[in-house]
DNA sequence: CGGCTGTTTCGATGGCTGTCGAGCCAGACC
DNA sequence: GGTCTGGCTCGACAGCCATCGAAACAGCCG
């Protein structure tokens, strides 16, 4: 199994758990569950890392190439791949080889999915939304 | 400065920082923001405070007694008392002492920043939530 | 082919963190 | 007041993680 084929694996499988709904406030999480979500998470929970994701989504064409990303930390290059790989090992982007370089993109899919599952919790006790 | 006060003053300085909605996506995250919001997102980078968060979010009159959660897990409690400790600095739950128990209850506000910031990532590129 | 640049992997290291046991504080009850 | 129970703090320890330099790998270009 490549390494590509792994990380799929990994969507999927948290694909599976998290669905199009389970929100987080209308029933307690399996421990499996939360394994998943935690992985997802964890990913972000980097300063580093959460601007990386960002940096990477709110590029121009949705995709942007790693020495575009270097530039902007005080970081060695080793760093920021490593980091990179933590994103993608948790599903929330994907790299692609075109020529010398690397780019990569988000995926908006699994944006979506975390963002549902706190979203329920959210406007189930809170106006404020007023939706 | 009490506890409660250094807590108050974090999500006040998180609502600052992430207002009612910066997204991911439209625009890279300044060091400060991901910082901010990083602590947020390592917080529930844990199995354990992931399925806390879950019980307390989906639990009667949405607030749980501390005793409700040390049984769903097999950890001391001083574990559980950190895990909550963690969320709690996160500002993502509250406590609250009622005579012999303690009783914790979730900050939906914090939910539906975090999820607003998710969002328009997600549905910029995704047709799926087909709103 | 040989070198050059961009990116990743490897190995090591210092710091952070999840976990525990022991002990402490707060209320309740006698 | 004394004691009992629920919950927290403290100190310690093992495992994980962010970071780096060195080295390896992948394409380009001369």
């Amino acid at each position: 199994m490549s390494k590509q084929e792994a990380e799929e694996r990994v969507l999927a499988q948290l694909a599976d758990v998290v669905g199009c709904c389970s929100p987080l406030a209308r029933e307690p999480l399996s421990a499996e569950q939360s394994g998943e979500l935690a992985r997802v998470f964890k990913a972000m929970g980097d300063p580093v890392r959460l601007r990386l994701l960002s940096l990477i989504a709110s590029h121009a064409g949705g995709e942007a190439c790693v020495c575009d990303l270097t530039d902007v930390f005080d970081l060695s290059g080793p760093t920021i791949s490593h980091h990179l790989k933590v994103l993608r090992e948790a599903g929330l982007i994907t790299g692609e080889r075109r020529g010398t370089w690397v780019y990569y993109r988000v995926r908006p899919e699994l944006l979506a999915q975390v963002a549902t599952v706190l979203e329920p919790a959210a406007s189930d006790a809170l106006p404020v939304v007023d939706a």
